[in-house]
DNA sequence: TGTACATCAGTGAACGCGCGTTCACTGATGTAC
DNA sequence: TGTACATCAGTGAACGCGCGTTCACTGATGTAC
């Protein structure tokens, strides 16, 4: 096939003020890389302009060089995860039980379909956070979520938490461990409830 | 101070039959390369031996290139955790909750001395552990005896689990998951007594 | 309707860097005679 | 007890590589007149 031994990609060029699609584009490849390595030193200019047909000094009109393309990319990556959870609780119905499932399956639901992604996301590589500037506590809004949640079950009465806050917190923690190390290894024999074994306890429901 | 200008360290070399402990030094090196960088790409070949106060190349004679230095090196590391929950149990009593306690605080001890290092151990950057042939599951240790320690509770009537392989996986979890987001996160308003929190829900005990 | 021109959306060559790895070597140290 | 020599424990220069970043450029596209 000539499409395998062609350059990667014969990449139409933007017409004159569309150029910003490119910086759209930068950002999917740049997580697809991130998707396919799990590390984010294969993110690097040249991978990331390869995949999305262009030079790698064509990033630089869009991103003030690499750490700024990475703390973007990661950025995205968070407001995804966020929309993802909001949108399940969308369709949750009003039981708080329900509602605090519904949470939890979505964030274990995120991990295990972008596995690679979320080991970055909380891997903590620190470097390209620490050298943009002060991002804030990007992986806070789940866990706000799932605070809330909580607290609505023992607002109804059906949960035994004394202190909502911070077991949120520690439910968050047994979430955080199960995605991150089935994302780490995923070959390890995973009990099959090991999702409720997690975070039926943590729950403190009655 | 002339100590700040001059190469980093005057090294006496080995004496004859002595080579073998520059396998040490270089290991050495290469560990708190880990604990200080917290990033498993901060250990390069040239930065562990400007650290060991020797040539790239020496290393070589000790270990097989870079990823056989980096396997060495995880081993290591696995082998410390194994080595200080086994000591810790070991000046614990008789008492089952007791010891399972101890080795929960060890297994989080060990991760708030060493935040750089777990992260790495159980970070999976998969790539020095692929290319350097199976090692086998390194982590496992601290879970069987962490399972172990959950059977002895259950065996003793402290424990409600009524699957306790399953529920130390879901416990080990829990620890990870919080030993993990400290050595990210240092920063994060932990709850004072977060280590509880996780560990007693997930335990079952009465 | 034509045409000159400014601008936009990129290209491609070049730089200096640190890296892993190779290879020929060196000088101190122990040993055989 | 001396001395030639093999070996050990390293050194240091060199290689090719991919990287981030810079910079002069190009050619298509829209716009002013």
């Amino acid at each position: 096939m000539s499409a395998a031994t062609e350059p990667p990609r014969a990449r139409a060029r933007n017409r004159r003020g569309e150029g910003g699609r490119l910086r759209a584009e930068i950002l999917a490849a740049a997580a697809e890389l991130l998707d396919a390595g799990g590390d984010p030193r294969s993110v690097t200019l040249r991978a990331v302009a390869r995949r999305a047909g262009i030079t790698a000094s064509s990033i630089y009109p869009h991103f003030d060089g690499r750490p700024a393309l990475m703390l973007q990319v990661l950025r995205q990556a968070f407001a995804e995860l966020s929309a993802l959870i909001r949108s399940a609780l969308d369709t949750a119905g009003d039981d708080p039980q329900d509602r605090l499932n519904t949470v939890c399956l979505a964030y274990l639901d995120f991990a295990r379909d972008h596995p690679e992604r979320y080991r970055v996301m909380f891997g903590g590589t620190g470097a390209p956070l620490a050298t943009a500037g002060d991002p804030g506590p990007l992986g806070e809004e789940a866990m706000r979520i799932l605070a809330g949640c909580l607290a609505d079950c023992r607002a109804a009465g059906h949960c035994t938490s004394t202190d909502p806050a911070a077991d949120a917190v520690a439910l968050w923690l047994g979430l955080h461990g199960l995605a991150h190390q089935r994302a780490v290894a995923p070959s390890f024999p995973w009990p099959a409830d090991i999702g409720r074994r997690v975070a039926f306890p943590l729950s403190h429901l009655t």
